[in-house]
DNA sequence: GCCCTCATGTTCACTATTCGAACATTAAGT
DNA sequence: ACTTAATGTTCGAATAGTGAACATGAGGGC
């Protein structure tokens, strides 16, 4: 038995925990419940086994089945990530929401996830047209303004132990350069973003940014008003 | 081996699955990373295994070890919580954002997890003092508004499956006669909450709430708007 | 410098745990 | 009533998990 991982004599990973994690993606990323017939298909593996995995997510709370028998995610799965970096949720939500009042934006936190950009915090202002970067959502490092920020608030040695290469990117070396990043149409289309990038010793690399429809003429603004922001965290963190 | 569970010859769970799952549960609980040491101990294993359990959750990216090798519960947990009700969280999203703004208060959306009451979004309108409630917070059914609401939505039998008994509280039965159900000082100090509750077929029992520092005089504005948000959010979804 | 201690990480033989074919059971078509 | 399909459980064979013991490295005191 390998299913690619899991096997071998050196020190490999934990079959039953890798399968039942990989349910939770899977169960994740479906946009409708499933079947144990497709959660045992989607993972490769005997319905039997499935059955097992499912009774343990089931057990704590990780999963749970509707009225018509079907898999879905648990709602202790979004009491989880309120673990995930406490201290910077807290240090962040206040100058983040501050941010988004001042400048009428919708304005956000986010962080590196290796090579994976993931929002943490996401506040929107009474008026401003809904622009739905809700937390959670998660793109590679490539593309928009806060993932530039991050990248560039990278060392060399940094960036190639997480991406693979030393080789900043175009935008990242602006970046680097200009103290903060911009983006058109990258994630989502019709919409700039600008971002400065967020330091904090034993947190990981993190961006406060802010999206509109249109290049402001208070560019200068803007991002004097987000390294604000960036310090007041900073500042703010236990 | 048997550490209280998966063991035995009737239909059990998985031994290791449980402990990963125990990991991100003693993860989240925790306001500080863990060490290895400590990982093990909170377990109860030996440290040989949860060295291959911090591995496969790494691998897998739901946790990740901060520059002193401490481990933390990483941002992909934020990611999957996305996938918490989605139909639910995007029909509830524009209406619960409208009804903090119109009333002025901070308004969320919870739902109940057998015995306890998750919050699944907040909306903060700017003008509001700080209540903190943020999505991801839990307590048992027993308390607050929210969570009177939603026992009041549920049959004898449902609640009989759900809580160990079909015998229904004093403020469930309450709110079972008024349609809304009220609280004071029950999950905030200080605070006091309104809500009415949300069913929608297949998913799970819901409420709409807002808190307040006072009683309002307008208690019945408030409980209208709390309604027409609910039918709002039963329309929108698909 | 040297020795001691504590924390991290890996190896390997033994066995408890998982695997999956086969068997029940219920539901929905035809 | 017969067929197809989906859900759930059982049990011997085979594999993946367990933890004592072995490495390695980083301070800390003398």
């Amino acid at each position: 038995m390998n299913t690619s991982a899991a096997s071998g004599s050196a020190t490999a990973g934990s079959q039953t925990l890798l399968r039942g994690l990989q349910a939770l993606e899977l169960l994740a990323e479906a946009e409708a419940p499933l079947t144990i017939n497709e959660l045992a298909e989607g993972l490769g593996i005997h319905r039997s086994n499935a059955y097992r995995i499912l009774r343990t997510l089931e057990q704590r709370r990780f999963v749970a089945r509707d009225d018509a028998g079907r898999i879905r995610l648990g709602p202790k799965l979004t009491a989880l990530a309120r673990g995930v970096a406490p201290a910077l949720h807290t240090a962040a939500t206040p100058a983040i929401t501050e941010l988004a009042y001042k400048l009428g934006m919708t304005a956000f936190l986010t962080v590196l996830d290796i090579d994976e950009v993931v929002t943490l915090i996401t506040v929107e202002p009474s008026n401003a047209t809904a622009i739905a970067r809700n937390p959670g959502v998660r793109h590679p490092v490539e593309r928009g303004a806060p993932g530039h920020a991050m990248e560039a608030s990278l060392s060399a040695a940094e960036r190639e132990r997480l991406l693979g290469s030393p080789e900043f990117g175009e935008a990242a070396l602006t970046a680097k350069r200009t103290g903060y990043a911009l983006s058109r149409h990258e994630v989502v289309e019709g919409v700039m973003g600008v971002a400065v990038p967020l330091r904090i010793p034993g947190e990981p690399p993190a961006a406060v940014a802010v999206v509109h429809f249109s290049l402001p003429e208070t560019l200068e603004e803007i991002v004097e008003a987000l390294q604000g922001a960036a310090q007041e965290i900073a500042q703010n963190y236990a």
